[in-house]
DNA sequence: AGGGGGCATGAAACCGGTTACAAAGAAGAC
DNA sequence: GTCTTCTTTGTAACCGGTTTCATGCCCCCT
């Protein structure tokens, strides 16, 4: 049979609220009464029953998570996130399920959600108000609380590095003007030109797809087309792979000719590279602590994760 | 306020228990109160309360999921897995969590976990049957319910497969004998050539890296060291997309020198990339099925799911 | 000694459902 | 017309906790 909080107020000689007073520690219980709880409670291998628990609090310390069906479950940043995520939750006692694409029928089981940006993401957030659950994006999304890594601010700082290693012919890789993040990458880089180009800063910018061989084939093109950047900055990693890729094909040197600077911080893609360093942790626990702290209020906050630079072996100084 | 089953007991003048037995449909209620009580529930936008349900009927209606650590969640096989499971789930109106590394602190708000096979899996069932959850694992294990494609029958039908084709001159890739899949698929790929040895068909086996990259390095080194062979089976289709990268490199014509033959059914992975086809979504509901049933009961259960074949483009008969 | 304040605790209501049991009413058998 | 049986429904206990409120007790102050 289960032990139950009754059955351990039976062998203390207390009543059940007392019991539940020693197990959440809320109200003060005097010292001899609390250890021969926590005596019999240990004795007979209690645990207090989840779900009886949250029925009385109300509170069901379960976060929903919801990823877009367009979202790159294989990439190895979104690998990072939901592994920082579980870790979170971890920590904080918290528990979370995975959302099919479609809640209609779903129960509520949960407090509040986090959501990955992706197209669908308007529908979704508009889903999530009918049914009054709280929502957290991670991304940016205007009306709603959402954590996002710096990305003007990255892209600001690849600009700057790479201006003061005296790098005066630069090249963006990046992807077309539709992600949110792609454009704040870019703006922060543009930003962190905008006095230079006075004074003979070339730039250039192309479009192609954010992955490895979106990266390599619009390094290669770029190349060919007769582009001689000598520092390229690429809004995602994984475009920066492919970059150096093609970069080796060309048969020109890294960085001593050109300096390749990607954004993300994936450092296992491959050893060496320099990039814009998210801290996916540092996320992870505020989307979280955004979300938990969503519950029954519906106030609306932003919060800005910085970046830091990963300097690598694929940053060097401009030849001469 | 919430609206709960006491609200539309009074709203419908009956009692909570009609209210209920209308919702569960267990008992027979009269069809005019019947109807009436579904009217009230939809004017009001009722919806039964997961939690109180649960405590009531003692059931969570929520299977865990445990990833090793050694798990590469970054396969596309285990993506599969995982999608379907979400389907599955969806369909069967159950959540899944993701448990953490360890559980030791983790309170049991599931009915039953699916393990998925690794090194640890010896130490992670202990523990699970410390807590008395039941559990069903994806792959096969002595000992406890299990679920996995029919790895021995795949095998012996690439190798059929091949024979038929006229190929007598075969290659298998594969890794080290560590794992069980790869045991029992290069045991069913031996079976299906153990008469037809004797027959003058020759077969190799190498072991490497389960990845594009080992497939590469495999194949490119078997053939630099003089092997020949007309037929190549791969024990995972990454293995295989390597494998043909190797050849096209090597300037070997693909079926028309070599046939190559994979495993998984990835086919996103490389277009028309033969391969013995895994029906995921059947692996997925056989899990689930089994986890629910294996709820209370202790019984041991195995189920195979069995494979077929995808022909593809990379496969024909063998060169004259 | 009497009164006030604070701490520790028990009793009971509550969270939102399910379900065993009893009772009422209708229909059918004789 | 009465007895039995079946269907439908209400009542209340229960799932396993939390929390409000009241009470008892001890201590301190005047």
């Amino acid at each position: 049979m289960k032990i139950t909080i009754g059955e351990i107020a039976r062998q203390a000689n207390v009543s059940k609220g007392t019991v539940s007073r020693v197990i959440n520690g809320k109200s003060t219980v005097a010292e001899n009464t609390r250890k021969n709880v926590l005596a019999v409670m240990k004795r007979l291998g209690y645990e207090p029953d989840p779900v009886a628990r949250e029925l009385s609090m109300r509170t069901k310390h379960t976060l929903g998570i919801w990823v877009g069906a367009g979202e790159n479950r294989l990439s190895p940043y979104f690998n990072r996130i939901w592994r920082a995520l579980l870790r979170e939750m971890q920590l904080r006692a918290t528990q979370f399920v995975e959302l099919p694409e479609d809640i209609s029928h779903v129960r509520t089981r949960f407090d509040a959600v986090l959501v990955f940006n992706s197209d669908e993401v308007d529908a979704r957030l508009g889903l999530l108000r009918d049914r009054g659950v709280p929502a957290v994006l991670i991304g940016h999304h205007p009306g709603i609380s959402c954590v996002a890594p710096d990305d003007v601010g990255g892209g600001r700082l690849a600009g700057l590095s790479l201006l003061s290693l005296g790098h005066r012919s630069l090249l963006h890789l990046t992807v077309g003007e539709e992600a949110q993040w792609a454009r704040d990458r870019a703006e922060g880089f543009r930003s962190a030109l905008a006095g230079a180009t006075l004074a003979g800063v070339k730039v250039a910018q192309v479009c192609g797809e954010a992955s490895v061989l979106g990266g390599y084939r619009l390094m290669r093109d770029a190349w060919r087309a007769g582009h001689r950047p000598t520092g390229v900055f690429c809004a995602t990693d994984e475009m920066a792979v492919g970059a150096l890729g093609a970069l080796a094909d060309l048969g020109v040197g890294v960085p001593a000719q050109v300096s390749v600077v990607g954004f993300d911080g994936l450092v296992e893609l491959h050893p060496g590279l320099a990039s814009v360093g998210q801290d996916i942790p540092a996320i992870a626990h505020q989307a979280v602590s955004l979300a938990l702290a969503a519950i029954g209020k519906d106030s609306v906050r932003k919060t800005v994760v910085p970046v830091s630079l990963i300097r690598g072996t694929t940053l060097g100084p401009a030849p001469a």
